[in-house]
DNA sequence: ATACGATTCAAACGTTCGTTTCCTACATAC
DNA sequence: GTATGTAGGAAACGAACGTTTGAATCGTAT
């Protein structure tokens, strides 16, 4: 239990997390066995079952050594925008790229496995299992509150149940942009070489939420009218 | 052979279909078991392997029923509006909705399966097999292709990268917006009440396209200054 | 009545799954 | 030295998987 003696002891679940990483990337959660996991990190069998327990709760570890990180980071630099405005209401762009970027600058990661498991969580988002999408759901729900109030204070014109759906639609843009790094295909015509380049990204993507988020507001009579 | 004939004939086929929209929403492909499968749908655990094949040939067949046509319908509708245009060029409105509301009124459809279907296929977009994403996009390959023209049609100031671009994240909403409609508690605070109103989902999702996909572009050099 | 193709059925196929067991190896503490 | 607790490894566990088989059943045409 020495100082000396913890980077041996965590460096097979490590091993283990980041081919978990790759695999569930690549295969789905219920596609990758353990059997493929653990030989692909080079560990034993036995090891996901010693170090986690299950495959289930190697999933949430998963999940755990990335996000809280991320969530914590995301508030973080939400910090920092509301002291440097000093009580001035922020700009939404600002506010919308301290989010977008944590996601985003984690695509660049290629050693790390960040890009792996970022392409996982866009896609977790709407994972078959109730089990996992509450897991993940619970582990954003700190960031999100905050980032909710941030936005209504920044948009106090607009409704809060019209905010709620705009904030639903960017969270799913971005999900699904993490998630389809390479089903941009479906939308043929794409160049390859700048799929990856995360800064020319975060300024498309960008652009689009704000102008998504602050678009006109429709009142009641043109829903009624259009319908 | 006779038409009399024709409706016993593909019951079983039918039954197969709607119980395997149901379970692979619910489940995910590889989490649904043959055998949960035909239990459900009350047939024989043989049948699926009789009448289709295999498992995969069933997923295929799945989005295929549904898919095909959807966007015959998308289509239609495209060229109906290009035939009221007569030669001017159309509202980039009118064809977001001529694509998105295809997708939207099937929500609603309770009692059909329209609804699993259009979840589990929102979600499909980001599946981890190649093979599927593959199949989804040559099924959407025509449609899609209409739609890019008629998008380069309405928008020929924008540059075609930067269009493929906001496509890709119109898309993307949609997709997410189609696959997560019991996620939105991620973002929480959501009423009830109006998860499921199609055509008031239709306006919000419409409006915030809409204004994503004209919002102000942004030059060269805005892009490197943020960079 | 008989023959025949299409469909359904119960049972079994071999394989792979996640997990567990038990043994060994190796530290550190006494 | 011996004891002790942690980690790795080989083998096996029972259960569940997708698929196949061969016989039974049905409706229809001869």
């Amino acid at each position: 239990m020495d100082l000396h003696a913890i980077k041996p002891q965590h460096e097979t679940r490590t091993r283990i997390l980041d081919a978990a990483e790759e695999l569930f990337m690549k295969h789905g959660f219920e596609g990758t066995s353990m059997r493929h996991l653990t030989s692909t990190a080079g560990v034993n069998l036995a090891a996901v079952n010693y170090h986690f327990g299950s495959k289930d709760a190697l999933i949430e570890a998963l999940f755990r050594r990335r996000l809280d990180p991320m969530n914590i980071e995301r508030i973080a630099a939400l910090d920092k925008l509301e002291r440097e405005a000093e009580g001035k209401p922020l700009a939404p762009e600002a506010i919308i790229r301290s989010f977008v970027s944590t996601s985003l600058r984690m695509i660049e990661d290629e050693q790390g496995g960040g890009r792996n498991f970022i392409r996982l969580l866009g896609r977790t988002y709407t994972d078959p299992s109730k089990h996992i999408r509450a897991l993940i759901g619970q582990l954003y729900a700190p960031a999100m509150e905050r980032f909710k109030v941030a936005f209504g204070r920044a948009l106090q014109h607009m409704p809060r149940e019209e905010l709620t759906w705009r904030l639903h639609f960017m969270f799913g843009t971005l999900a699904y942009t993490l998630a389809a790094t390479d089903t941009v295909q479906l939308i043929a015509g794409c160049k390859q070489e700048d799929r990856y380049d995360a800064c020319l990204l975060e300024e498309r993507l960008t652009s689009f939420l704000v102008a998504g988020l602050l678009g006109p507001l429709r009142c009641r009579e043109d829903v009624r009218k259009a319908a």
